[in-house]
DNA sequence: ACCAAGGTACGAAAAATTTCGTACCTCAGT
DNA sequence: ACTGAGGTACGAAATTTTTCGTACCTTGGT
């Protein structure tokens, strides 16, 4: 079944301070490096990143992602389909990507 | 008179999420996209900047900066010099700078 | 029809961050 | 020696963010 594409912002309509804010958390960061490395691009169930938290915790992160214009969520109504943005986030802030790969991806250190 | 350097990471030890959580805030995004602005890096005082907080706040979120790495804080005693530390940051997160400059760099909306 | 897995909504507790009041320090100039 | 400007230390209030408990929804399989 196709899913429906949860709304996030505009190309052209990221804001470098809410990308900062979504990335300054650890758990976020966590996922957009995971995402940022597999180059393929693939769509990934959510509970593929192996985050410590509970899953209302997560929803709310994904969301938080995902109105920073960093994720697609694709909403297949019992699970949910995560996507990188890496055209529109490489288009609008080129390099940022790349700043997240040069991090080692398991280097979940306490804040 | 020369004053003395406040220690802030050596130049290899910058942390991506220390560095993230510096620039979620809108005031200290503000003061690192003025001094990216200004590509001789001429050494500027605290009050260069037109921040709208009491200057209590001030000193905490140039604090803050500084112990992510981003900018030298030189104390002469009865005013400070702020200095970004372009080379380190270029070094360890390449293109990190052009995308604060890509923004406008009026432009302080609120949160 | 039922159940279990995956996910969300709402609300509240916990934790972190931002902000500033009060008091104090340092230096330059008079 | 005094004063004023610029800055910090400490502590507390205000705000934001993170987290999860409880309840509920959706779909696939039995």
């Amino acid at each position: 079944m196709t899913g429906k594409n949860l709304v996030g912002p505009e190309a052209d309509a990221l804001d470098l301070g809410a990308v900062f804010r979504a990335l300054a958390d650890e758990h976020r960061r966590s996922v957009l490096t995971q995402l940022a490395a597999d180059r393929s691009d693939n769509e990934r169930g959510c509970n593929s990143f192996a985050l410590p938290i509970s899953k209302q915790t997560q929803t709310h992160h994904f969301r938080v992602l995902r109105e920073a214009g960093l994720i697609d969520e694709i909403d297949y109504g019992n699970r949910k389909g995560i996507r990188l943005r890496r055209a529109d986030i490489e288009k609008r802030f080129p390099g940022l990507l790349a700043l997240l790969g040069a991090e080692p991806p398991g280097d979940t250190a306490p804040r």
